[in-house]
RNA sequence: GCGGACGUGGCGUAAUUGGUAGCCGCGCCAGACUUAGGAUCUGGUGCCGUAAGGCGUGGGGGUUCGAGUCCCUUCGUCCGCACCA
């Protein structure tokens, strides 16, 4: 009987559900394997081919790990919160919790039909209150704990109340927003409501006024990860610059440890590209440049604490605190009018023309506190208000911006650094700066003729002793916005008396998600909490009206899944102990910026506290490609509803139109299926070639407005399971991006059948012998059992298949059916096609599932060989090959090449130079 | 502009340490069988050439007995960051 897939699933799938086959618990006897997939947000669109990639991945190395022995943790769940759902809302009136469970259960539908080994009985939602219970419990935390820099670790808010208390901000090393000093006394003086004010500067969850991204078309605020050059990345609508009161993370805080951390982990080294560029860590001078007639000090920072003799003006970003102080009455007008017209450009248009120099003077000077000179204070949007001080030193003759702006606006331009092997020029000859980052120094006082490095050191130790500056490390990594105006999130566990904020206790938790009326705004423009009847503590406070934004359910779900029921912890000591951090780690790139930075934070957080074990979460993480479409496309004679072929298509005047895939096999078009598409098309003709319609393709984003979607349940349909894990895996490396073209599936399919009938006859019976297998036979076990392995190991899946594909082709043309060599295959492909497995598994004669089976051990006795076929090269090209006894000693490899006849044949009478021979590898014969 | 990844048949790809370039699969060609199918099986298939042979890993140069692999240079594609002081 032929290979029937969709009765085997079905079975098997029944079967490991009934058995609960997958479910794991904490075994001490057994070492542990945490795989983790990045959990999925619920689309209402459903899975596409592309979206399992990461998830066949990783379910093949989970069962790969159980063969060998390991404790496999491998969970599954959903981060549920989300704006598609609240859009989806806010156009129906439907609760986003409905259209959530529905797309769950969808999502869970298609998962199931894929066959994967996730225990089920550990699935998280985000939305689920016993699971947010714990994001709001974390923040909690995070209010109550301020980052002490000395200790390198947050700690108790108490102990700095304690400390203001006593001794005020003296000696204090934490983590702030902005810095503060005052004294015992001043701190005790206080009221409550000022003393919380004050803490929030320490807080790692803090509220406090800062320019946010607003979306408007959203009615939100949006985290910097979530805006892509000036619009949002959900819905790509506009994002404007606003000021507003909003929850934050000081993930600053632990920006340090972020970057050290990248070091330690098995991560790849474009993803620890693009975090350590997000953290942005720079090291350099803060200086304080005073103001002439005035107590204004400007701080600025610079990593070129050398070129200072070299500034001859300075520069405020517009939304600077200092632009007021320091813009005199004279100049008012005119900064007012520059300020105005900033505001009304987008951070998208500021973006777009860099080139365009704009600025204003303040009409102020600053002191170079070095040399001694008065330069002027300039405003100019190239400034950016959130990098460093929102204030810079301009060195317009080594920085193409601050040299643009000084032909702008005539201002001097001295040369300071001359480059090695260069003289000093005239500066007013210069298209654009030069580069400063070698060479000496000129018309900078005592740092004349040091070379940059030392000059460097030199400034700095100078300003520290003058006290007119420090060295400073400064960072990109800008603390998280957390409130989202919106519905459909986690709620604070926050109340206010008279505007100052206070955490609820924790037994009040989960504080759940109240049912509104619609899920808008308020006619007085509050966050649609605001609508909630009865939004206040039990005392009668108002509770907070924003809810968490999508990051934040996501930022600690891989411990949840340790000990998901728990509730009285979100991770018990014992399953952190055992389960300590997540082995495997896969998903997408897209998170590079956003969950990868977040959850490493709150996981650093929760380590410091003690909660977990370990400081990074993902010992390994592996990004998959992404799997792009493969469109097809038709051509329509213009004007017409006459179609032409591909290779007939430049005789006449065409319009490419893409047509769905599925309708589409090899490139050829089904006619009939065509006119029945689309009424449209109800009548079309055709002009063929050799009696086919052949269509165009190309490979573009897998979408629904391209026509080339192809949902896995289709193929899963036409081929099983089995057949589209393998061909997933087939389709080429898994870091790669690589488009789906469905023509390439017979292939594998084919190869699952020509497994079957190893076992199985036409007659549906079992064919398997217990003849004791040739030595030829062992060889193609045993090199299948270490190429396998090696290649699971290194997540080389795609040569994994071949390689099976080349063992099952080889065993074909020996005819064997001997258990010996079919068993052991089996167990070797079962993570891959685990249906088919478990079924010839249980046929020839065994009653547990496979994924209970043993890794068949690798025997290298087997694959030794008595000769070798040496390839015998000429000046490095390959001419014939020489069959020889595998131990032949080289001397002898040599003289048995060289006598050769065929190498006569090849010398054409040249003389040898040399011979080299790699016993069991090569001869090369050089002549000449 | 800065940083990263990559470039191999008609297509997806392989070559783990510098050692036989093109494994495996698709497609294509030929044949077998047939209930004529988008089925199955067998053989062939890098390019040029009847052949002998020559040429071949984006282009150019180098190191080496030997380079897809290492170095320099150049072109191209993709990704990330980007007035970051």
């Amino acid at each position: 009987m032929e290979y029937n897939f969709s009765e085997i699933e079905r079975k098997w799938q029944k079967f490991w559900i009934d058995n609960k086959t997958y479910k794991t618990e904490v075994d001490p006897a057994k070492p542990k394997f945490y795989v983790l997939d990045m959990f999925p947000y619920p689309s209402g669109a459903g899975l596409h081919v592309g979206h399992p990639l990461g998830y066949i991945a990783s379910d093949i190395y989970s069962r790969y790990k159980r063969l060998n022995g390991f404790n496999v943790l491998h969970p599954m769940g959903y981060d549920a919160y989300g704006l598609p759902a609240e859009q989806y809302a806010i156009q129906t009136g439907q609760h986003p919790a409905i259209t959530t469970e529905k797309n769950i259960a969808r999502y869970r539908e298609q998962l199931d039909k894929i066959g994967f080994s996730y225990d089920w009985d550990r699935e998280v939602k985000t939305c689920d209150p016993n699971y947010y219970k714990w994001t709001q419990w974390a923040f909690i935390k995070m209010f109550e704990h301020y980052y002490d820099n000395d200790a390198q670790k947050a700690l108790p808010i108490e102990s700095l109340v304690t400390r203001f208390a006593t001794q005020g901000t003296e000696g204090l090393n934490a983590s702030s927003t902005q810095e503060l000093h005052f004294s015992a006394a001043e701190w005790n003086a206080k009221s409550e409501e000022q003393q919380q004010e004050t803490l929030l500067n320490y807080r790692l969850a803090y509220l406090a006024d800062t320019m946010v991204n607003w979306c408007p078309a959203l009615g939100t605020v949006l985290a910097n990860d979530e805006v892509k050059d000036g619009f949002s990345e959900r819905g790509g609508h506009p994002v404007e610059q606003k000021r507003m009161r909003q929850w934050l993370l000081r993930v600053s805080a632990y920006a340090e440890r972020l970057l050290t951390g990248l070091d330690a982990i098995d991560w790849s080294d474009s993803l620890k590209e693009i975090q350590r560029n997000w953290i942005g860590r720079s090291e350099g001078a803060e200086m304080i440049f005073p103001v002439k007639d005035s107590d204004v000090q400007m701080k600025i920072f610079t990593t070129r604490a050398d070129t200072v003799f070299g500034v001859t003006f300075m520069v405020l970003a517009p939304e600077s605190e200092l632009v007021k102080a320091l813009t005199t009455p004279e100049q008012r007008q005119e900064v007012d009018a520059y300020i105005e017209e900033t505001k009304k450009r987008t951070e998208r248009e500021r973006q777009a023309d860099v080139k365009k120099v704009s600025g204003v003077f303040t009409g102020s000077y600053a002191i170079n506190p070095l040399s001694n000179e008065e330069i002027p204070v300039w405003i100019s949007d190239y400034v950016l208000a959130g990098y460093g001080t929102g204030a810079i030193m301009a060195v317009p003759a080594h920085d193409s911006r601050d040299f643009a702006f000084a032909r702008t606006f005539n201002l001097p331009i001295p040369q300071v650094v001359v480059p090695l092997g260069e003289e000093p020029a005239d500066t007013s000859t210069w298209s654009d700066s030069i580069d400063s980052k070698e060479g000496y120094m000129i018309n900078s006082g005592f740092l004349n003729g040091l070379n940059v490095p030392d000059a460097i050191e030199k400034t700095k130790q100078y300003i520290a002793q003058k006290g007119i500056g420090r060295v400073k490390v400064n960072f990109r990594l800008r603390d998280a916005i957390f409130s989202r105006q919106r519905y459909w999130g986690e709620p604070f566990p926050v109340f206010y008396k008279k505007n100052t904020p206070y955490m609820l206790n924790e037994s009040k938790l989960p504080l759940q998600l109240p049912e509104v009326d619609k899920y808008l705004p308020t006619e007085s423009g509050e966050p649609p909490l605001g609508r909630a009847i009865n939004w206040k503590t039990d005392d009668g406070y108002p509770l907070e009206l924003n809810t968490m934004p999508g990051f934040a359910g996501s930022s600690a779900y891989y411990l949840r899944y340790m000990d998901p029921c728990n509730n009285n912890a979100l991770v018990s000591a014992e399953a952190n102990q055992y389960w300590q951090d997540v082995d495997l780690y896969i998903g997408g790139t897209e998170h590079a910026t956003g969950h990868l930075i977040y959850s490493r934070f709150w996981n650093k957080f929760l380590f410091d506290l003690g909660i977990v074990c370990k400081d990074e979460p993902f010992k390994k993480l592996v990004n998959q490609g992404m799997i792009q479409g493969r469109s097809n496309f038709v051509y329509r004679i213009k004007g017409s509803n006459k179609f032409v072929s591909l290779n007939l298509k430049n005789d006449y005047d065409v319009m490419e139109i893409h047509v769905d895939v599925n309708i589409v096999h090899n490139d050829t078009l089904d006619v009939d299926a065509f006119r029945a598409w689309n009424p449209e098309y109800k009548n079309a003709e055709f002009i063929l070639e050799n009696g086919k319609y052949i269509c165009g393709w190309a490979v573009e984003k897998m979408s629904k407005s391209m026509f080339n979607v192809v949902n896995p349940d289709t193929i899963v349909e036409q081929y099983g399971a089995d057949t589209l894990r393998l061909y997933e895996m087939f389709l080429g490396p898994l870091e790669q991006s690589k488009p789906w073209d469905t023509n390439g599936i017979d292939g594998v399919h084919k190869f699952l059948r020509k497994t079957w009938r190893l076992f199985v006859d036409k007659d549906n019976a079992l064919k398997i012998t217990n003849d004791a297998p040739s030595p030829e036979e062992l060889k193609v076990l045993h090199r299948t059992i270490k190429k396998t392995a090696d290649d699971v190991e290194r997540f080389a899946f795609n040569t994994a298949v071949s390689s099976f594909m080349i063992c099952v082709n080889d065993l074909t043309d020996l005819q064997c059916h001997k258990r010996a060599i079919l068993e052991p295959l089996l167990v070797l492909l079962a993570p891959f096609a685990p249906h088919m497995c478990e079924e010839l598994w249980q046929r020839i004669g065994n009653n547990s599932t496979i994924c209970d089976a043993k890794w068949p051990e690798f025997n290298a006795q087997h694959l030794v060989e008595s000769t070798f076929q040496y390839p015998v090269s000429f000046n490095g090209k390959m001419r014939y090959k020489l069959e020889l006894p595998a131990d032949m000693p080289a001397s002898e490899v040599e003289k048995a090449a060289v006598q050769n006849e065929q190498s006569i044949k090849w010398m054409e009478g040249k003389q040898i130079k040399k011979v080299i021979v790699v016993p069991g590898k090569i001869i090369n014969i050089v002549i000449g």
